[in-house]
DNA sequence: ATGCTTGTATTAAGCGCTTAATACAGTAGT
DNA sequence: ACTACTGTATTAAGCGCTTAATACAAGCAT
């Protein structure tokens, strides 16, 4: 796991994005027991008190679900997590595209930016 | 002037981005006066204080010069400029990369998804 | 029943960011 | 000289984030 935080943004923003795109990616399955609180919070590094409120932003996302005194789970629903990669997707190119017309680069400079950018690498 | 800000991140970090990208756009021109920090302050909605250390923070990138009771000036070596921009975009190009691969994307799946997003729109 | 685990809640403390309210030094215009 | 503008510095206050140290309720395995 990596965990790499910074200092710039809260915390608990930045596990709940990390989770969330684990989520997104299949990295956590639909259905799959999560870590506890406890765990993940030593993993990471962090307080549980940071931990959970990562998982209660989760929880509102509709992407875990939590049972009392069993543990939290992955949402089986399989549609909302595809939902919710596509969204974090799109999200991630809007903002690309916006930073680089604020550049001053126009579509077609992107593409062509991009593609002196990534056709010298192989692919990974 | 957009200003738009938000409460994720210390606001000097943000009002220094958008300096920066101004300045790498050639929006604010190399060699210009910049406007003080008092009216940007009021501009953006923030105290003097916290324009300032954004100020202090592109001074520190050499990307403007400052003089002591005549304002401060946009850096008038281009290629510094230049480079700058350069180094913006790319570091997005990266953002953008590795947050597409922690989704699950390889990058071809990049590529192609990218081309499904855009090749709907005119150009903008 | 005991012990271990789960989620959850509370309190106090520290820290950085931000603001407000000033103040001072130096330059330019009148 | 006076005024208005520059950058710069200081102080105090408030706020959110984070941590540490607890504590409690509920389920499960033995």
């Amino acid at each position: 796991m990596s965990w790499k935080l910074d200092s710039d943004r809260p915390i608990h923003t930045q596990l709940q994005e990390i989770l969330q795109t684990q989520i997104a990616s299949g990295a956590l399955p639909p259905g799959s027991k999560m870590k506890s609180v406890r765990e993940l919070a030593t993993e990471a590094g962090v307080n549980p008190n940071t931990m959970q409120r990562a998982f209660a932003e989760l929880e509102r996302l509709n992407l875990i679900r939590t049972e009392r005194t069993a543990g939290r789970f992955v949402t089986e629903d399989a549609a909302r997590i595809a939902v919710a990669k596509d969204e974090i997707a799109m999200a991630q190119l809007e903002l690309f595209r916006k930073k680089m017309k604020q550049l001053g680069f126009e579509k077609k400079e992107i593409v062509d930016f991009v593609r002196s950018k990534w056709e010298e690498e192989e692919d990974g």
